[in-house]
DNA sequence: TTCAAATTAGAACAACCACTCTAATTTGAT
DNA sequence: ATCAAATTAGAGTGGTTGTTCTAATTTGAA
């Protein structure tokens, strides 16, 4: 992969691969349907990648990253909780794909079990920084819960396009421990 | 199916394709794999169904109805969480079915989706009447909040066992509309 | 312009898939 | 005990899967 038509080959290769794993799921991304969408046929396709893992497994870690934006920069709350909704509007491929990877994929494949389970750690260690710095109580249980509830939140808007879940994702915000 | 042997057999093939899809997925149940599981061969398997999708439904209808317990008895919010979280807790492999239909499967079947659309409907239905019935404010928006929480939670209880669901559940319910 | 390296096409491969067919055996009401 | 119906085993079908191989073409630095 070093010529021009190469890397373009590769990035039409990668689109396919996002687009068919959005639509119709991690199993049913077959070589012959990444090739079609992509213009191109299995030779090239073997010529730019190893396997039908790796171009799958590119994705993925596409998605994972996306909704870690900034590592290492502070943020509050209400600035994580904004960004992971941004990414669900911005990014519907992307956005399918880290659902189902985070339920259905995560499963089988135990590299990618850890690390979606690292990447889940991150996330929740950020979140109970933020509410630490805002003097919530419990902050660490809070932010776990709110990562989860955030998740579910994003798998409904998976199923269902009409979801508000910029309104709902607000409403979480708003909600504080009772008596 | 009218003998005694051909109901045993078609119990052992749906606790098989229980089994498989709980811990492989849905499209790496193959009927070989149900079939060495369920200790028979594929003839004996197309004697009782017609189909590998008719036994993967068959599972996937006795997930959603365990979701859905005792419908029309009224219930308030503390009972449907703890019914929900039971649920998990004592049905493992149906709990994960449950997920994963929720995200890779529902998409692509369209009668499985407008299911799993109905069903869920249904459940935020039934805790707008319970938070209603309570006198929470906005209560059909907190209950389509709530729902989708607790996905989110199950969810993530799915990934790591280790994740205290009944513990994140019961916090989930203390919280309460702030300013 | 040269030319080795990169890229492509397309046929070919073995392994696997869901499913069918037939013959033999087992079942249980009579 | 009889016997039609139910059940089973096991080989076989056609289609699809991911992957490999080879020969031909294209690329772009020299």
């Amino acid at each position: 992969m070093r010529y021009r038509v190469g890397i373009e080959t590769r990035a039409r290769i990668l689109g396919a691969t996002r687009e068919l794993v959005s639509e119709f799921g991690l199993e049913a991304t077959t070589i012959k349907a990444i090739c079609q969408r992509a213009g191109i046929l299995a030779g090239s396709f073997y010529n730019l990648f190893s396997s039908k893992e790796e171009a799958i497994l590119v994705v993925i870690r596409e998605a994972i990253q996306m909704v870690e934006p900034n590592p290492g920069e502070t943020a509050d709350v209400e600035a994580l909780v904004a960004a992971y909704v941004r990414f669900f509007e911005e990014h519907e491929h992307l956005g399918r794909v880290y659902v189902m990877v985070a339920v259905g994929g995560g499963v089988r494949d135990e590299a990618l079990r850890a690390r979606l389970m690292r990447h889940h750690e991150r996330r929740v260690e950020r979140f109970t920084d933020a509410l630490a710095a805002a003097e919530v109580q419990n902050a660490e249980q809070m932010a776990e819960l709110m990562v989860a509830a955030l998740n579910g939140l994003a798998l409904h808007r998976i199923l269902d396009p009409k979801f508000d879940f910029p309104g709902q994702a607000e409403r979480l915000l708003t909600l504080r421990p009772g008596p």
